[in-house]
RNA sequence: GGCAGGAUAGCUCAGUCGGUAGAGCAGAGGACUGAAAAUCCUCGUGUCCCCAGUUCGAUUCUGGGUCCGGCCA
């Protein structure tokens, strides 16, 4: 495992994209998208996703793979993500990841436990817990039976029921099933994490979000919402479509509906932020690579 | 012109039977091991529109003014 690969990350509408894209084709490299949402097809616009122009440029994975109908974890995306890699290496070229997804990236740089997991029991849990005596019933139960877990979810719903099922699945909790804990990357891999100017990324995110509303995303999210994706098991998460369908409603006028997916964009790209921050010790985190940036492989 | 309103945190508003005030949203920080563009946690001093009066004390009561939406003319 010592070939390279490149990490591109940081927040929404950094340029992730583009300097992937030239990296690529500047060193016979293939774009990996790290990205939760650039994964369904028919979200193309809404999630910033490469044009097919580009795409035909430098050969992309992991994008428009599934319809929305199918649920996605991190986990899969980490398999996906490897046999990418695997592929790309063996046809002696560099693979770049490039996106967002911070989980996703850190789960395939440092590895995810493969603790069991159960979707059908994950749900009935959480249809128990909808029920305010189930609620009362599991927590108690984790309390006495879970307790590492329980101290520290016990406030938050979805935690609390993956911790609920594993301990269902294994009658151990995750705390004492979790052991990578001390951070050690599986690939020979550089991260680059773009920051820019709090004040330039929010310009960027305001004007991204007019001409992505501009260029065709009200009449692709009626499309989506009319096949149901806010019913979906995970796409229905991707920012903006939700707030479209309030505007096509008559639920809001244009102008707050822009605001609201401007303010939902920014909020996310804060929480990327402070993701790639804190959870990755092995980032380089470099502000405007473009005249500056060299691979040296 | 008349009649009742409203004026409190960046925004929408609640409240103080007179002892200088608090929610939601926004904003900031943080977490994050199978939904992650998700989810969760923490953080609230602001001439309570202005002036005067009553009062030990007024954002709260009284009078006047200003502004803003209503309704009636």
């Amino acid at each position: 495992m010592d070939k390279p690969v490149l990490i591109i990350t940081g927040p929404t509408a950094s340029g992730k994209s583009e300097l992937a894209l030239r990296i690529a084709a500047e060193s016979n490299g293939e774009i990996i998208s790290a990205d939760s949402m650039q994964l369904y097809r028919g979200l193309d616009i809404g999630t910033a996703k490469p044009s097919a122009a580009e795409q035909r440029q430098v050969p992309h994975h992991l994008i428009d793979l599934f319809g929305f109908e199918q649920r996605m974890d991190v986990y899969s995306w980490m398999e996906l993500a490897e046999a990418a890699i695997r592929d790309i290496h063996s046809r002696g070229r560099l693979p770049i990841v490039a996106g967002g997804t911070g989980m996703y990236i850190k789960a395939l740089l440092y590895g995810i436990d493969p603790l069991p997991g159960d979707r059908e029991l994950r749900d009935e849990l959480d249809r128990l817990y909808d029920n305010p005596e189930g609620h009362e019933k599991l927590k108690e139960l984790m309390r006495r039976e879970v307790p590492d877990d329980f101290e520290r979810w016990q406030q938050h719903r979805r935690k609390l029921i993956r911790a609920l099922e594993v301990y269902r699945l294994t009658g151990k909790s995750i705390t004492q099933l979790q052991t990578l804990n001390a951070p050690k990357l599986r690939f020979n891999s550089t991260t680059w994490n773009l920051t820019r100017d709090r004040e330039e990324l929010k310009q960027r995110i305001a004007m991204r979000t007019g001409l992505m509303l501009e260029n065709g995303w009200i009449e692709e999210a009626r499309q989506a919402l009319d096949k149901g994706l806010l019913q979906s098991p995970t796409a229905w998460q991707a920012i903006g479509y939700a707030d479209i369908g309030k505007y096509l409603a008559g639920e809001i006028d244009y102008q707050t509906m822009r605001d609201n997916i401007i303010t939902g964009t920014w909020q996310y790209a804060r929480r990327q932020i402070t993701w790639f921050k804190h959870q990755h010790p092995e980032a380089i985190h470099q502000p405007h690579p473009w005249d500056t940036l060299r691979v040296n492989w």
